[in-house]
RNA sequence: GGGACGGUUCCCGAGUGGCCAAAGGGGGCAGACUGUAAAUCUGUUGGCGCAGCCUUCGGUGGUUCGAAUCCACCCCGUCCCA
């Protein structure tokens, strides 16, 4: 099997700049691609670990990844499918978040030996000369063709600065400087860089007057067609510090019946027959394949100790048996003993505010040591904890362990 | 630069002197039902010492017994003109 038969089962592709081209090249050729990250952030997300997979996927079929860090694009924003621009970010962040990415990616391609690459576009992004750019790379973009793109559609209402405007030259020209350097001649991403890759392809292609390729994938989205991947505090990280190996167990423990094979094809490297299997239980069967999915997509981000730990936490709070330790916890000091629930609550980062705790107590969503606590003035006191430990459930799937320093 | 319109709580959006912590929807949280799913139904959704008080409606000052609402200046956005 290519890569291009493995990307399509598997349910990666969204749109192909030439379909039959591409099937062929994969088919006969190892070629040099390349994926984009900007660092916007200091981690990356599950919309990169999608294309993170793709660029397993493509290298164990021998052809080499470019992994593409833009410490240059990242320094005027992309505005594709934005409704507002982002807070620009300064240099010293972008170099800081590029460290962060760039130790991140390491860990699930194969850098070593040359069989992948890592580059930085603010290597020849930020030393650009104006003149020479509008020259050279300008001419080439046509501002009406552009304004018509759909990258742009949400902000021909909400206004596009002229920074913005820039990103997609700025990309065009990524692409076209990986395949001279590289001959990299094809771009992949996320579907909103649809547009993106396309002005790299016809740049290369008009510049160069050589055959270049994109191909983008499909957003992560659930069955509703909402964008999964999100939680109540924002992205699911793949650095631990910002989503614990636990949370992340959680949330593909949780997904959708409808959306466990799609996620088992696209987040894990189990075979296409299995991933079938898994995806047609029934009922309450299907929750041993929402297991194997959470498992196996922790095994991948942090590694197959961390993804045992939590399972076994998962295990531990919501069925029996299983290692506790390994559940979300955190510290207090012995001098909040004999204070009321709200302040150690609060204290322990279980809610935010004593509103929201006396709202919790009177819905009847607060438990200690699976006890219901009713009395907002409920005392705690030593007594409740058994090994310096006491269990708090917040609603039904919320567990935190408070523990006396 | 000139003119028109706008900036409201997590988001969208109503509110044009007191009855406004601010309608409605979305989202979130909790409860029931379940399979740690979905759908559905119910409650809730600024903070605190919670029948009371405090802080919020772009910013700063002002008018008023009282302002999200009126006035002045400023900042930001969209549109039309240059």
């Amino acid at each position: 099997m290519s890569a291009f038969d493995i990307l399509k089962e598997r349910g990666f592709i969204e749109q192909l700049t030439h379909e039959d081209e591409i099937k062929e090249l994969l088919e006969k050729e190892k070629i040099t691609f390349y994926i984009g990250f900007d660092p916007t952030a200091d981690s990356l997300h599950v919309g990169h670990f999608i294309a993170l997979m793709a660029m397993a996927h493509m290298q164990r079929e021998g052809h080499r990844p470019i992994a593409l860090i833009g410490g240059g694009t990242a320094m005027i924003g992309d505005p594709s499918g934005k409704t507002d621009m982002r807070k620009m970010l300064t240099k010293e962040d972008i170099q800081k978040n590029s460290e962060a990415l760039k130790n991140q990616m390491q860990r699930f391609i194969d850098f070593s030996d040359n069989k992948a690459i890592m580059v930085n576009n603010a290597d020849w992004l930020w030393n650009l000369n104006y003149i020479d750019f509008l020259r050279d790379v300008g001419v080439h973009f046509s501002v009406n063709r552009m304004l018509t793109a759909e990258c742009f559609k949400l902000r021909m209402e909400k206004g596009l600065s002229f920074l913005e405007f820039n990103y997609m030259l700025m990309q065009g020209y990524d692409f076209l400087e990986l395949n001279k350097r590289y001959g990299c001649v094809m771009e992949l991403g996320g579907n909103d860089q649809w547009s993106n890759i396309i002005a790299g392809v016809d740049l290369i292609r008009r510049k160069e007057g050589k055959p270049a390729y994109g191909l983008t994938f499909k957003l992560l989205t659930n069955s509703e067609g909402k964008k999964m991947g999100k939680t109540e505090k924002g992205a699911l990280w793949l650095d631990a510090e910002k989503t614990s190996p636990f949370e992340f167990y959680q949330y593909w423990r949780n997904v959708n019946d409808a959306d466990v094979e799609k996620c088992l094809a696209l987040l894990t490297f189990l075979p296409m027959d299995e991933v079938r299997r898994l995806g047609s239980l029934k009922d309450k069967e299907i929750n041993e394949a929402k297991k194997i999915l959470a498992f196996e997509v922790t095994k991948l981000v942090h590694g197959e100790e961390e993804a045992l730990k939590a399972e076994q936490a998962a295990k531990a709070l919501f069925e029996s048996g299983g290692d506790l330790s390994n559940a979300p916890s955190s510290e207090i000091s012995t001098e909040l003993l004999g204070q009321k629930v709200l302040d150690v609550l609060i204290e322990a980062k279980v809610i935010p505010s004593k509103s929201e705790g006396r709202r919790l107590i009177q819905q009847g969503g607060l438990y200690i040591n699976n006890e219901k606590i009713t009395d907002m003035d409920f005392v705690i006191d030593e007594s409740l904890f058994k090994d310096g430990e006491m269990l708090v459930r917040k609603g039904k799937k919320t567990f935190h362990r408070i523990i006396i320093k």
